[in-house]
DNA sequence: AAGGTCGCTGTAACCGGTTACCGCAACACG
DNA sequence: CGTGTTGCGGTAACCGGTTACAGCGACCTT
């Protein structure tokens, strides 16, 4: 239990062989003869040695482990994002780091520090400012997630357009005018952009974009508050446009439990197409998003190694809209 | 940009002072004339110099990070869960791996593989095998969190006997027949410990317990397929009992979706206070859980570094009944 | 003036792997 | 038999910090 791990040397000294024939057996490069491999084997699996990563990762120059920098992780789209981003980042055999800002004060400082610890950087949205992005940027490779490129750093980020599809969809299909974006455009460049369809699509169709969202966050209890607010004022909107589904989930929730008909008197509508979207009633109009694939995407850019010419620049990955009851649609 | 990261030495002729120097002063140790550190300081200044953690770690033989092992990382009891953590390990200067199993089949052999990567490993409810949990208690400190103590590893839980006092609310105090646990006793042994609770409370009101749990995992999206199939069903429950409030939100979800009344027609607990539990409508009965505390006394017991006696072996963090009414209070 | 103390700083040996380079033996070929 | 060639394995120099130890003035004691 207690005894001291096992160094390199030692087990070369018990297998009666050199450090470097251990180095060779133990990560199966060069040339060792059948008899000695066995026999430095056994020393290993006996002894329980695994070589020290910190050893090792001085040795190659690399960490073995990137990192990724969230603003939290609550949610299953952040948990989606993880799954995808960590799944590949094993498969390459590395490890992965997880920060979560959660808007601390000290998170820019923080993110800074990591940089010292991994090979590579995945930072969200703009969980950190431009300055840091690009500082961290200056000290290994960076890939912005869910957000634009910046000064050469690139990115990987869904198509938000459909939410303009969506807005046309409740203004001319359906008819409903009063509509009410809910999210903060600032608080994100996903929502940015999402809040930015939405205003174009009034005016494609020739109405007063609204002036102002809803700001509020992304957690289904944001949605639930924000119900409780819009719902409860003079002149209630007819439709609402959420920034994610989380917050359109908490939305419809807020809305049954006043009683009111969705979408008969309220229709409602998301983004990401997470699971709940399809077992609520009625179930949610939103779109669909592969989130898994975005980590994934982000990982393997991370992996590869950034730079070069002909490297990607900005990924955007395609998206769809699922139309289903919530929006107003027959079932 | 580029341009390689400076070392110790480098920054040390840059100065012209030995790489000693350069250590003391970068770690404030030690030693050092006013003059010389200024001196030391510009250079590290100007050319933005930082102690690489690789030779540090090396060094002070210690990585300087902990590790986290969950079985996953949707919903906000692990994003609680991992901010009480996080924040603890960070203002000990730490950095957090997390690992996500999601019930991935080599989950056990990664976790062996981090260990070689992490000063200590916290190991959340049996995300891994007994055996692995033993091996890995041989290469560096663990702690289990919420599970049982194994074999000298310590373990930090919440208290989960108050579902014992909610059944008996729900079978005495109500009167309800037909009570149903959802939630896999498998799956964790928090849920173990809730299940068991659970039918040790029939048995004191002299009532034979049900013979089976509603197996299912502990999402939102469970909930709502538990509600689908046992509001479906030729007799279904009068009162069902969570495992945790994620799942009891996904059944009342799922039951208010079906045209029922709660907790007319159906009461329902859950377990944890989430935040959401307090927004719907109506409001959910549970039992409250010192999440965040949880993942901080858990990095405390890490970094402080376990063994040696009088060392804490298991501590049973204290939770709370809230009465609410989806069990079927007034308001 | 000899010996001691104190403050500052440099030298070099670590920490635990990886790997360039070299030596050695066995074997093939002309 | 001399000269490659090939396969195997050891020596030692890295990687980038930390730190024990020693050296060296300056200043203080007796």
């Amino acid at each position: 239990m207690g005894n001291r791990r096992l160094t390199a040397r030692e087990v070369a000294k018990l297998a009666d062989v050199s450090v470097a024939t251990v180095s060779r057996v133990s990560r199966g490069t060069g040339q060792v003869s059948p008899e000695t491999r066995a026999r430095v084997l056994r020393v290993i699996e006996e002894h329980g040695y695994r070589p020290s990563q910190m050893g090792r990762a001085l040795a190659e120059q690399r960490h073995g482990s990137v990192a990724i920098v969230l603003p939290g992780l609550a949610g299953p789209y952040f948990s989606e994002l993880i799954q995808g981003f960590e799944s590949e980042v094993m498969d390459a055999g590395a490890s992965v780091h997880i920060f979560g800002t959660h808007h601390r004060a000290d998170a820019d400082e923080h993110v800074l520090g990591i940089a010292a610890r991994v090979d590579a950087v995945a930072v969200h949205g703009d969980t950190i400012g431009a300055d840091t992005l690009r500082e961290l940027a200056a000290r290994a490779p960076v890939v912005v997630l869910a957000g634009r490129p910046l000064d050469g750093i690139p990115a990987v980020r869904a198509d938000n357009s459909p939410i303009g599809e969506l807005t046309r969809h409740l203004l001319v299909d359906h008819g409903y005018r009063r509509l009410t974006f809910v999210g903060d455009p600032e608080g994100s460049p996903d929502v940015t952009d999402r809040w930015e369809a939405f205003r174009d699509a009034h005016r494609d169709a020739r109405l007063a974009p609204p002036r102002n969202p809803f700001r509020i966050g992304l957690q289904q209890s944001d949605g639930v508050l924000a119900a409780g607010e819009l719902l409860g004022a003079r002149r209630p909107p007819r439709a609402i446009v959420c920034a994610n589904d989380e917050t359109a989930l908490g939305v419809l929730i807020g809305a049954l439990g006043r009683g009111l008909s969705v979408p008969g008197d309220l229709a409602i509508t998301g983004f990401d197409d997470v699971p709940m979207s399809s077992l609520v009633q009625p179930r949610l109009t939103t779109v669909r998003q592969p989130v898994r694939e975005l980590g994934a995407t982000t990982a393997r850019l991370l992996i590869s190694g950034l730079g070069g010419p002909g490297a990607v620049m900005d990924a955007v990955l395609a998206t769809e809209t699922v139309m289903r009851e919530s929006c107003g649609c027959p079932l």
